[in-house]
RNA sequence: GCGGGAGUAGCUCAAUGGCAGAGCAGCUGCCUUCCAAGCAGCAGGUUGCGGGUUCGAGUCCCGUCUCCCGCUCCA
């Protein structure tokens, strides 16, 4: 519940959101459950339930339909060529070697607040004298340079001119007892107690191919859908008549063992992405990047996330990837989750990645500078850069969640969910009034006719308030209704979720109608 | 990973250590001409899971799982 003064927040009165009523509306009306429910659940993992499934596919869909599908114009004022792969969640362990995945993340690492470094903890060593109180450099052994400046560190920190053999001694630092790395100074930091405890990163989820029980058969099930589009850039290139610039976009599913899955579908281990791998030449970068960020942006806020709780934030330089260290930069696009407010969570990252992965892939296959493109336009041969705008199909789906959750005391429902009608699970609810006088046999007929484009409801039982709220929880934008001048007069009223106002339309009006309401008109 | 809290029907909650219940929601039928109306009925549970104490455990004890909150983490 976040009550921040914001001195130029709207209507105050507008109840306020907990994650808890909409994780408790989810699983009421069948968006989310929780996986293997019924043994206890598994921590990180979450299933989607009909109307959920149904809210992500219309996600999915609407981003493949806008990036890939669709006309879209770049910044040039030309159409932009994106394609389609859908690569296997399963690859050669050496994508991981290649990519930086398996080396670094396998073994016990520590972290420097200070720097953002990382260091395998048993390549780290501190040296210092043992006795209480005493401050501690750290270096990675075998580094001189680092041994060099610990030993300065030492000498200038404690006033003497040498080392004291006796009392300065070299132990690994996995043995040094937490309570005294509170006094290290980390081998590239300036201050003491910046080097975190080593964890263990094995963030990827290891799997055996095929059936023998045997170290060598093992890979890894992939940690981003990336990869698979890198290692795929000479196949696209050579079997399509793209150029450069142009996109590869893939939709897939990614694994991670996070440490701590939380915040609901947030974090979890299971996890789908919708990534654009864009390739461009090195000197068109900060015109990319900047165009893909600002579309991004608004593609987000086409769908339906319009508030103020969706931002842009351009990442500070120290923040920056391994592989973005360079280049015209990295943003996020941010929602402000009613988990993280008055902060924000990620939805989508957009990063200029330069040609890391391609050069990477290209020396690790021994291709090395054979794997440069050529580029015949300009008659030079290099290695593409990559813009790479990466979304969470989860995450994405929880904000529509969020952004759409609206309480409502005046309804018998309490809250209705306020999704874009694109985005929306069921598109309309077809009502007979009455269930008699021939209005059940002119709504069956009106909703098969709709039910041919559209995800759509008949309902004939009960009281049309009762069905009215259960559609406002569904968050389906349109009810129509079959009345007796629908049997009169060939008219059926609509009555919209946001206003519960009400219009009459001729039905064989309403198909035409719909689609103009969902945008699927033209 | 650390600390705190929670867990009984789909939901909200009852049940002194002694037969596991109610309202709402759901389903069936009747009724019903615009926002969860009414009537009748049906169904819903190994009290998160596993041990222990006890003649007897939803209740007491231990463990564990999951969720929530705060740290931590998030290549």
């Amino acid at each position: 519940m976040s009550d921040s003064p914001a001195a130029n927040s709207p209507a105050p009165e507008v109840p306020a959101k907990t994650m808890e009523q909409i994780v408790a509306l989810c699983r009421r009306r069948g968006f989310v459950f929780q996986s293997s429910e019924i043994y206890g659940g598994i921590n990180g993992f979450w299933d989607y339930g009909p109307l959920g499934t149904e809210l992500k596919r219309n996600l999915k869909n609407a981003w493949w339909q806008d990036v890939v599908q669709r006309e879209l114009i770049g910044p040039h004022g030309e159409p932009i060529d994106v394609v389609g792969l859908d690569c296997t969640i399963i690859m050669n362990p050496k994508v991981w070697e290649a990519s930086g995945h398996v080396g670094g993340f396998s073994d016990p690492m520590v972290d420097c607040r200070e720097t953002k470094q990382r260091y395998r903890a048993d390549h780290l060593v501190v040296l210092g004298a043992v006795e209480a109180g005493a401050r501690l450099w750290a270096f990675v052994e075998g580094d001189d340079a680092g041994r060099a400046k610990a030993i300065k560190g030492i000498c200038k920190y404690e006033k003497r001119e040498a080392l004291d053999a006796a009392r300065h001694i070299v132990r690994p630092y996995p043995t040094v007892p937490a309570d005294e790395r509170a006094r290290i100074v980390g081998p590239d930091a300036t201050e003491v107690g910046t080097l975190t405890e080593p964890r263990q990163f094995n963030l990827m989820f290891k799997t055996l191919v095929g059936a023998v029980e045997d170290p060598g058969n093992y890979s890894y099930l992939r940690p981003e859908t990336a990869q698979g589009i890198f290692v795929n850039f000479q196949n696209v290139m050579d079997s399509t008549r793209v150029k450069i610039p142009f996109g590869i976009a893939q939709i897939g599913k990614a694994f991670r063992n996070e440490v701590t899955p939380r915040n609901f579908t947030f974090r979890s281990r299971e996890f789908e992405q919708m990534e654009i791998e864009f390739f461009i030449h090195p000197s068109e970068a900060a015109t990319w990047y900047a165009w893909w960020r600002d579309w991004r942006f608004s593609w987000w806020q086409s769908i339906g996330l319009t508030s103020a709780n969706l931002q842009l934030r351009e990442h500070d330089r120290d923040e920056l990837a391994h592989y973005a260290k360079e280049g015209a930069g990295t943003s996020d696009i941010e929602y402000r989750f009613p988990f993280t407010a008055p902060g924000y969570g990620e939805l989508e990252g957009v990063a200029h990645r330069s040609d890391f992965d391609l050069r990477a892939h290209a020396t690790a296959s021994g291709k090395n500078d054979k794997a440069k493109h050529f580029d015949q336009a300009r008659n030079e041969r290099y290695f593409p850069h990559v813009i790479e705008p990466s979304a969470g199909a989860d995450r994405g789906t929880l904000a529509l969640l969020c952004e759409a959750y609206t309480p409502d005391p005046s309804r018998p429902s309490g809250v209705f969910m306020k999704f874009n009608p694109r985005m929306a699970p069921v598109k309309a609810g077809i009502f007979p009034l009455v269930n008699k006088d021939g209005m059940p046999e002119i709504g069956e007929k009106l909703f098969r006719t709709l039910r041919k484009k559209h995800v759509v409801e008949f309902d004939e039982k009960q009281s049309i308030g009762k069905r009215y709220a259960r559609m406002d929880e569904a968050g389906t934008p349109f009810c129509i209704t079959i009345d007796s001048e629908s049997l009169t007069a060939q008219t059926v009223t609509v009555r919209h979720r946001d206003t519960q106002q009400q219009e009459k339309l001729a039905i064989d009006a309403v198909p035409a109608w719909l689609d103009a309401q969902i945008g699927t008109d033209s």
